[in-house]
DNA sequence: CCCCAAATTGATATGTTATAACATTCAATC
DNA sequence: GATTGAATGTTATAACATATCAATTTGGGG
């Protein structure tokens, strides 16, 4: 599925089982799960939406789980890390990873109106920027992948455009 | 060339005649070249690096062309506009075009060591990411497609890395 | 030539994103 | 129950970017 985020899904599931599949990692991994981790991934989950650090940071603040930024940073930190969520680089923005756990060189469709995200997993996408890459002898460590624009949704919504 | 910025070449030659095509470029659009718009993409061009806004404002106002961040993003927002340059989301910063009047869509070997920066026409890459959008009707406006990674040079000189 | 409108520049303030630095708590290990 | 490393709490600041409004320039009509 190329392009969560904008069909129809069973969301609750699709929370759920990422979450079950994120503990099964931490603990094959030794990797600490705690409390604010945890939310701040549920959080980014019930939305296919990117959400800012500040965004993540008041709706934890709301919760009593911590009020300055380091809170959140150290949060994204982890999960980016462990793979769990990406960062957007064109919007400076974070989103749930839709492919947890299939280790992958994900490549993003971006809304620029509503923000929604669809994570397709371009993995061969590698190629042609590699392709140049390897003919220099650069390393690539990590790619960016992000084509902006404007979903389906907000297409219908403001057809004119 | 794909990998301009990694392979020696005429760099004053590479400077003036993109400085032409950009005055050029100017004329037959009725865009205004100014002063200060025309010193930040020498200031561009002198290097195949990345610069942060901040860094050019620094240079610029050592001329005496302006202090304030708005000086600095102003111009930066003319030559983004006019296609003379480009910014590098990964880093938050900006460097020249290297094809410049090609319209292209440029992707970035971006080295996140020594912030040099190659740029590769890849508007054939669009076709990936155009494929997964086409199929739901996302309307792309604009692509980011960065490789960030170790550079030639910088992994000669750290080889162990 | 003078006036107008639009674009550019000057200047101040503020907003947004991200990290440094250091003290404290906590839990696992020895 | 001391050691130690990871995670948090807290304050401050760095780094990146924009809003706003006044002043100036510039290029056409009147
Ligand atoms: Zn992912
Ligand atoms: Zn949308
Ligand atoms: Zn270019
Ligand atoms: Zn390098």
């Amino acid at each position: 599925m190329p392009t969560l985020g904008f069909h129809k899904h069973d969301h609750a599931s699709c929370i759920s089982s990422t979450l079950e599949r994120a503990e099964a990692h931490c603990v094959a991994h030794n990797l600490k799960f705690t409390p604010v981790r945890k939310r701040t991934l549920e959080i980014l989950l019930a939305e296919h939406r990117a959400l800012g650090a500040y965004d993540l940071l008041a709706m934890l603040s709301e919760e009593g789980l911590g009020t300055a930024p380091p809170v959140a940073y150290r949060a994204l930190d982890f999960l980016t890390g462990a793979g769990f969520a990406h960062k957007i680089e064109g919007l400076n923005a974070y989103i749930a990873c839709a492919h947890l756990g299939e280790d992958h060189a994900p490549a993003f469709l971006v809304c620029t109106r509503c923000k929604t995200v669809a994570e397709a997993d371009t993995a061969a996408d590698k190629g042609r920027l590699g392709q140049a890459a390897a003919a220099t002898g650069f390393q690539i460590e990590k790619t960016v992948i992000e084509a902006m624009g404007i979903c389906p949704a907000c297409v219908e919504d403001a057809p004119c455009a």
